[in-house]
DNA sequence: AATGGGACGCTAGG
DNA sequence: CCTAGCGTCCC
């Protein structure tokens, strides 16, 4: 290391003055007005406005914390003091941290707003681990440091010295990185803040390596069904402790200290137990690499076409109008048509649609009982009228438009970007979830519009709306998107081992469902419907999914005579899938609880519930999570094995954009991408074996690539072979 | 007289 | 089966 790149006079002094409770004044008149008064802010986060109110609360935080006599503010250092820190820092047997931010609050307080602005890192660094001091105290060897983590304004990055400051980066990249124990409550988060700060200075990759103990996640892992909320109720529920009030100042701040060293104790109890569980290496192998790959995820900008999504906007307003003065004429009456209350009355109460179609049976909602206006029910009444096709029509705009246009410029503000939040602990099946915006339910096909013109000489004009187009690569990248083929599919023939499943899936060349439909309908290959093909693979996942009869026959637009048909036939033909389920079942009520193929655990505590309905629910539950579960697995492994090859190359530069559950979507340097999709397919297709994770998968695993200019428009990309040459 | 939270309905994805 | 998200409707 060397020492000038850290010496900065002037970093210093600003970061000197920040610290301390000034800084408002100058820039932001509205000092003085409570924040407390000023509602809760949308996700989208800070207005100028919403900062100019928290700022001076942080300033105080900010200053009790640094003027408490046990906290170190490694800004105030000096070059010596901080190379001294920094090997305390190594020396340390274990580093409990947590982020504060600038309204006052750490990540160990309840209620978070998303984006919130962070101010800085507080690190407990405990150099023996000895549990023998009150549990909220300090022992004699433990130490307190505060590191300032703040953006540096746009304007004044650019002024002489770019970085905010280097020596701080590395202490950063000490802590987070070392060798010795980390333990951080939501450590993705803390990941994510740092990669944004120093988005200039600190490359991704150097956080590839970083392991740090999380206690939500291993809360989550012991137990996926319970809302691992706050930190508070983890404490409630895994240690005793008494209940604490809000405070301020001086002691909010002994509050925080406390709080890391419960921080500490919690993580303890959590990991014994994660032992205890035989979900340790679950933890330690896979949930943990999975942080870093999501911070990453989260830190990068994903370009979106503003303007045409504006337009697209317009365009779908326009096309809603229209299609709303249609159903009003249709229906005789104006109603909302966006309430399915109203179309109910129009549909069932005036137009009595459902006396003349009582051969068909219309689907009920659930919780009331009452006559759906779902899609199942109004594609069977769109022969009688001409209502239920303009409503199916206007469903569809009205989601677009609202959700993937609409919805997705209120996640821009600003800017011209994204980037999605992905949530590691908020699906029981382990699967991740996104959010702002939801980019694993972007509609895969695209929507025709006709436009209606008033114009002399065209009629109608055509246009097609594609959400995912509008995701637009940065110069000179390209997306490459690596698709898991039918895994669950493959899943269900690794565990149930029934023969005939297993043998479609050896056979390389055919297309699976083709091949399913001729084994179970009898037929030869050729002379299989695109129909037949699609009915297989509707009711295999239906069967995966534990779906009944009645949602069968919804879904395949059919009566649940024949659903019942299909599914019996289907049952019969792979038999020792049926087995699968029933051994499934009866191991979920022997134990309780249900294992993936990594040991990933869902405890079914309505098993053995009296109650036929919800017994039968935790019945599919127990294989939907065997299955489900276990694809997400897989497709996690792969984005970490894949995100530790990258992190650990020189020469590639690939970063992952998103992840829809069996695909991976990358964006990659144009003259890397032959070579990046080899590395992907031939990685993703190697996960057959995970030795040390006891898998052993009896089905290959298949990979298929595209790449495109835009996620609207991939086309296949042929891969040649990997195989060494003999 | 608003208004914000919760229940419900629907639908995009897998 | 399990997600997120948008929309009514009612208290």
């Amino acid at each position: 290391m060397k020492a000038e790149e850290h010496c900065n006079e002037s970093a210093e002094k600003t970061s000197k003055q920040t610290a301390f409770c000034k800084p408002c004044k100058r820039q932001w008149a509205k000092c003085g007005t409570d924040p407390a008064k000023n509602g809760p802010k949308s996700f989208h986060g800070g207005a100028n406005t919403s900062e100019a109110l928290t700022q001076s609360q942080d300033g105080c935080l900010t200053a009790s914390l640094t003027s408490e006599p046990r906290v170190k503010d490694f800004g105030q250092l000096n070059p010596d003091e901080k190379m001294k820190m920094l090997e305390t820092t190594r020396q340390a047997k274990v580093l409990v941290l947590t982020m504060v931010y600038r309204d006052g609050t750490t990540q160990l307080d309840p209620e978070q707003k998303l984006t919130l602005p962070v101010c800085g890192l507080l690190v407990l660094m405990k150099s023996d681990l000895s549990c023998g001091t009150p549990e909220d105290s300090l022992g004699p060897n433990d130490s307190l440091v505060y590191l300032k983590l703040e953006h540096t304004p746009a304007w004044a990055q650019q002024q002489t010295h770019p970085s905010p400051e280097l020596f701080t980066r590395d202490m950063l990249l000490q802590v987070l990185t070392g060798s010795q124990l980390v333990v951080c409550y939501k450590a993705k988060d803390l990941l994510r803040s740092v990669l944004q700060v120093y988005r200039r200075e600190l490359n991704w990759k150097r956080v590839a390596g970083c392991h740090i103990q999380d206690p939500q996640v291993s809360a989550w892992l012991l137990d996926p069904t319970d809302p691992s909320s706050c930190f508070q109720d983890l404490l409630n529920k895994h240690c005793r402790r008494p209940h604490t009030t809000p405070a301020l100042g001086a002691q909010k701040v002994s509050q925080i200290i406390s709080g890391l060293c419960w921080l500490y104790r919690l993580n303890m109890k959590l990991c014994s137990q994660l032992q205890s569980q035989g979900l340790w290496k679950l933890y330690s192998d896979m949930e943990l690499n999975m942080i870093p790959v999501l911070a990453a995820m989260e830190s990068h900008r994903i370009h979106v076409d503003k303007e045409a999504l504006k337009k697209t906007s317009d365009l779908l307003g326009t096309k809603m109008k229209q299609l709303e003065k249609e159903a009003h004429q249709a229906a005789g009456q104006i109603f909302l048509v966006t309430s399915s209350t109203q179309l109910r009355t129009v549909l069932f109460e005036k137009l009595r649609l459902h006396e003349r179609c009582e051969n068909k049976k219309l689907p009920k909602t659930i919780n009331k009982q009452q006559q759906s206006t779902s899609e199942a029910a109004l594609l069977l009444l769109q022969d009688l009228h001409p209502l239920p096709k303009i409503i199916l029509e206007y469903r569809q705009v009205h989601k677009i438009k609202s959700t993937f246009v609409d919805g997705i410029l209120s996640c821009m503000m600003c800017k011209n970007y994204i980037s999605s939040t992905w949530h590691q602990t908020s699906a029981v099946t382990g699967r991740i979830s996104a959010k702002h915006p939801n980019f694993q339910a972007l509609p895969r096909q695209p929507l025709q519009i006709t436009k209606k013109q008033y114009v002399q000489g065209k009629e109608e004009e055509v246009v097609t709306v594609h959400p995912r187009a509008m995701f637009i690569p940065h110069e000179g990248w390209t997306f490459l998107a690596a698709d898991f083929c039918q895994v669950e599919l493959r899943l269900l023939a690794h565990l149930s081992s029934d023969p005939e499943l297993l043998r479609i899936f050896t056979s390389p060349q055919a297309d699976v469902f083709t091949m399913l439909a001729s084994q179970w309908k009898g037929v030869r290959e050729d002379e299989v419907t695109s129909e037949d093909r699609e009915h297989a693979k509707r009711i295999v996942y239906s069967v995966v999914y534990g779906a009944g009869r009645e949602r069968l026959s919804g879904i395949l637009g059919v009566s649940t005579e024949q659903a019942r048909l299909f599914q019996d036939s289907f049952l019969q033909t792979y038999r020792d899938v049926q087995a699968f389920i029933q051994r499934t079942i009866q191991q979920s009520h022997k134990q309780g609880y249900v294992l993936s193929i990594m040991g990933r655990r869902r405890n079914l505590p309505n098993i053995n519930s009296p109650d036929w309905s919800i017994r039968m629910q935790a019945e599919r539950q127990a294989v939907n999570f065997v299955v489900q579960g276990s694809a997400a697995d897989l497709c996690k492994m792969a984005m970490i094995r894949i995100f530790n090859l990258v992190s650990s190359s020189s020469s590639l530069s690939a970063r992952l954009i998103a992840q829809l559950h069996d695909e991976l979507l990358y964006e990659v340097e144009d003259s890397h991408l032959e070579q990046f999709a080899a590395l992907v397919k031939s990685t993703m297709e190697s996960l057959q074996r995970i030795d040390h994770l006891g898998v052993h998968l009896k089905v290959p695993l298949k990979v298929a690539v595209s790449s495109g200019k835009s996620w609207g428009s991939m086309s296949e990309l042929n891969i040649p072979l990997t195989f060494p040459s003999p």
